[in-house]
DNA sequence: TGTACAATTACAAACGTTTGCAACCCATAA
DNA sequence: TTATGGGTTGCAAACGTTTGTAATTGTACA
């Protein structure tokens, strides 16, 4: 006779009480008579009660939803991230809704907006590679829904962030290769305009001459992605040219390019070239020669992130926009590293 | 002096119409008089009024969310159905929320029950290894929500499924072997006790029987998990043992970790053993030698299961639960082919 | 017997929207 | 002048909750 779910009307209804005083008696509210209470939570367990979450959002404007923009999804970085952000947001009882930007300008704006109308109660964003303009992130702020950056931020806008350090994990990377002995060391790294990649390359400059070494401009490179394929083609003509004995690669995927590439003319991993590349992706450990890279570590800051939204999301007042840093360690393997 | 966002009772304030006006204006229904239309129109772009919702939610039963379940995110094929899942939801207005259950009954069992309060108009799962009950999806059944399984499903639920042919993909990645004139092999496979091992291991059968072969009992390995170290450990004893010529993994990790252990003995891939993974995963063709592999569409899988969904959902009382089976393609690489 | 107070309960508004129905205005025709 | 009716508009209910306030009990005391 009933058709969707049982909602407090119908067990108000069967019990002849007011809808008023079964929502209390559900709260364990001590204003209802406690024979009273315990009926209503004896019917309300005895028809599987829920309650119902959209009527519970609107009541309390609060969606207990948290958005994730994120560049890419297959990625194995980012599948940690959002672990992280997940295990976090639903122990404390948040859901979670993840938008792709398909490292898009466009898709980035449209998921932002999409998430902004009381969708979502704060939101978490790592800008894509496409991005330079950040108005529909200053909206945000603006329109005062709390927003947390992670790895790839935003430096305009005045938000919690939390991000590696990435500065310094160039550093050491490319400290270890200078401890190997290696003095003439190339840089591959993705997008320039994404600080992550700026700051890597920094560390990498700052290694070098600490230890008074040099570099030449075309050891430098720039991808426009962080894909195997942009490493091997990107790194070949440096590579033929036979100048480096090192490599220090943005990403892991880079160094696997790069490696293909020095294979193909005979070169050696490590003997004649060391290398080192950065994330510690699976397919790290299990290359050959396994390879030395740096860590990232991406569930941990997702859980830091969610967690800092959480907190700006209880205490909407506090303008506390602390940036979290993180750090990489140094993960040595056969790539550079010689017995 | 206003604070939230601006709502439809803020235009007809403004206006000196009512709500119900402005509604219908925003909807651009006849009723109003295109003057007043043109107004209310005019006046939402100004304050860039979004409609809420919650609200939209309440008033009309729908949430436009789908719910996923899936047992890890941390997965490239996993990733590659979140985003074919992700890609059609959006483009036909509806968001996504998903769990994983990281391969626990018990997360699995908590999950679907909080998507089911109205959180979700609709939910995609794919069952953990840990599932052998499968009561908290039947309630869906029962709360006639809608249902859709991919990839590992539950056979015993009525319920449209999206499912790879594993059977006809083991044959072939089995027959592919034996083509190249391999006679002993040996087959690595996950949890038996879900169907798309069972039935890749049915395929490898039927193409050994075809072709008038022999297997033995440990040339058959069951693994929990369908990780690289589960498949180093299971398939020691048998490498060691020397008695195969080729070995079909049911995934690329166990055949990486099987190769892992014919090299440490000296054996040569593909000149002493040969090996097909499956899944075609992206360190598939990195990996030296790179690993012939079954193809596993992925994102093809998550489009078709969102699809399933929506349909579902839009058309509640038809009542066909249509099986869509997708196909695996052979990638011959390195490890299965010599010159 | 009436009063006061505590204990218990119900009523009503609110969150932002849509929509059936009633009501209004004004012009045209009887 | 009054009825008819098309063109516009507003009222109110509904979706499922929570919560401030009012109302109803019952009991004890004067």
């Amino acid at each position: 006779m009933k058709k969707g779910p049982v909602t407090i009307k119908d067990i108000a209804r069967e019990l002849n009480v007011s809808v008023s005083t079964v929502s209390r008696a559900l709260a364990d509210n001590t204003l209802v008579k406690i024979d009273t209470r315990n009926a209503v939570k004896a019917l309300a367990k005895k028809y599987n009660y829920q309650p119902h979450f959209t009527a519970l959002s609107l009541r309390s404007s609060k969606t207990r939803t948290l958005g994730i923009i994120i560049p890419q999804l297959v990625h194995e970085f980012f599948s940690m991230v959002i672990r992280g952000i997940e295990d976090h947001a639903y122990s404390n009882g948040y859901n979670v809704i993840i938008s792709s930007s398909h490292e898009s300008y466009d898709r980035e704006v449209i998921d932002s907006k999409a998430l902004v109308n009381g969708r979502v109660d704060g939101l978490m964003a790592c800008v894509s590679r496409e991005t330079n303009n950040f108005d529909h992130f200053k909206e945000f702020v603006d329109r005062n829904i709390p927003l947390v950056f992670f790895d790839c931020i935003c430096d305009e806008i005045d938000a919690p962030k939390v991000v590696l350090d990435d500065f310094e994990a160039g550093y050491q990377a490319v400290k270890h290769l200078i401890e190997q002995g290696c003095e003439r060391i190339a840089y591959v790294g993705g997008p320039i305009n994404l600080l992550i990649n700026k700051d890597r390359l920094a560390g990498y400059n700052r290694a070098l001459s600490e230890a008074g070494l040099n570099t030449k401009d075309d050891w430098i490179i720039h991808c426009d992605s962080g894909d195997y394929e942009a490493g091997r083609l990107k790194t070949e003509p440096l590579i033929k040219s036979k100048q480096i004995d090192a490599l220090f690669a943005a990403t892991d995927m880079l160094a696997i390019g790069a490696i293909k590439n020095l294979k193909s003319i005979g070169l050696r991993v490590p003997q004649d070239v060391m290398v080192v590349g950065f994330s510690n992706w699976s397919i790290s450990a299990l290359y050959e020669p396994s390879l030395t890279t740096m860590s990232q570590p991406g569930y941990e800051m997702g859980q830091k992130a969610a967690e800092l939204l959480i907190q700006r999301i209880n205490n909407p007042d506090q303008e506390i926009n602390e940036t979290v840093v993180m750090h990489s360690e140094l993960i040595v393997r056969e790539s550079s590293h010689i017995d």
